[in-house]
DNA sequence: CGGTTTCTGTGCGATACCATACTTAGCCGG
DNA sequence: CCGGCTAAGTATGGTATCGCACAGAAACCG
């Protein structure tokens, strides 16, 4: 896929898998975006007037606290909408959605998912299934902050990230990560050092290539594989046309 | 209250918000059932046959990991409804329900809380407000393991529980709160210790009596107060009939 | 090509929490 | 009232992570 050029909406699994009738109706609104990294895709407490369905980009929910320090709740790719409160009634969340990694996403406006959401069941199940997941994501970061190592923590963060880009090479500083994971920066430059040495991955300022992916596995804790046994069994089937 | 007497469906905020015509499809299926101090309402990855309706106990989302530690991913009491799975299109949760504190909950079919959920927009509406509030939980939980102390966690943990309970005492060893936190006891006793120095709590063998509950909310983190904020928010107006 | 910025590596002390082991104390049943 | 059990307190040492300070190195930019 040449990232250059904006992927159609069917590269968003929840835009292909959508009934054909809720594709009539919101596909002709859509609109191409793309999004910077670092771009705040939807301020925390803001009622969003957009919902974003990813193509090729990575969006993290964050939670940033009063003093500033961070902690990404969890991730959405091409898998999953940003914006779920749009639909989940609640229109605003406490946590902001920031881009990880640049790319593509089609927009719409949040009243129009609204309408399709509760206008038909078929795509109210998808994105309730997609919700669930999303949910399962959020516990799961729960648990891996209390009781895993940064190493551990950076893995498992590599290969969500991994799973969601067409690449094997995340554009990434040390610096973000550690935004993303809530810990030192220092913390990371460790654990990736670790890393590289073991040979699972290579690094040079600001860009991480994943050279060996079972590895990667092995060395994550269990969270990854939990997280991602759940996306794909909460995931609408590859539509077959 | 009488905590041996069975409350009335109304005692929980979501059976009572519920539309007039969902009362009078599902309450005929209510059923009283009294949940025991441990016992485990729905294991990870089956398929709750039943949802429950807590009045006046309180029960853990709890993930329990390979090598046995465990971590409390939410909380539910009156204002909610344990087994969301069911009607957000999943059916099963990697997490396991087990009850905090004792009391009663209404337990309902799965399937009949289905059909009203699909059969009712506002019964939607309602329930999936309350999954919002429950997402914002989970990811205050994410947050907190990663940055706030094992005392700060304490203090919101039973802010938490005494929001659900209708007296200022929580029936709970150290033991059991360890688990809930993903901490080791001793950690739990340290943190206990100060807060009775303290004056905000007492407590003695399997018992903790709140004494200043303002003092507590000032040693808490910001997480409690977001949770509460946004659980607020997203609740049903008290029905005024 | 040289200067500047940004990213990454390292060292050091502080600390919160963990793991283990053991002791003390409260509660309950006989 | 006395044993026994369980809950809670304490001691010691180890480790992961933090906080800060700074040094080296790569990319960038005129």
């Amino acid at each position: 896929m040449n990232v250059t050029e904006m992927p159609t909406p069917q590269f968003n699994q929840l835009l292909s898998a959508a009934p054909d009738e809720v594709q009539k109706r919101i596909f002709p609104y859509l609109e191409e975006t793309q999004l910077q990294l670092g771009a705040v895709v939807y301020e925390s407490g803001a009622v969003p007037r957009y919902v974003y369905f990813p193509t090729d980009c990575i969006v993290s929910l964050l939670y940033v606290m009063e003093d500033g320090d961070s902690a990404e709740i969890s991730v959405v790719g091409n898998e999953g909408v940003v914006g779920i409160s749009v639909f989940m009634g609640g229109e605003s969340t406490p946590s902001q959605a920031i881009v990880q990694s640049a790319g593509h996403a089609y927009r719409l406006q949040s009243e129009r998912l609204k309408e399709a959401f509760n206008y038909d069941a078929d795509m109210r199940l998808l994105m309730l299934r997609y919700t669930q997941a999303l949910i399962t994501q959020m516990a799961q970061t729960a648990v891996c902050n209390r009781h895993h190592s940064i190493d551990q923590q950076l893995c498992r963060w590599i290969l969500l990230s991994l799973d969601r880009l067409p690449t094997n090479q995340l554009s990434m500083t040390q610096e973000l990560i550690s935004n993303m994971l809530g810990v030192r920066r220092e913390g990371v430059t460790h654990a990736a050092g670790k890393l590289q040495d073991e040979g699972a991955i290579e690094y040079r300022r600001g860009h991480i290539t994943v050279l060996d992916r079972p590895k990667l596995e092995r060395l994550s804790c269990e969270c990854y594989a939990v997280v991602k046994t759940e996306t794909d069994r909460l995931s609408p089937q590859p539509a077959s046309g």
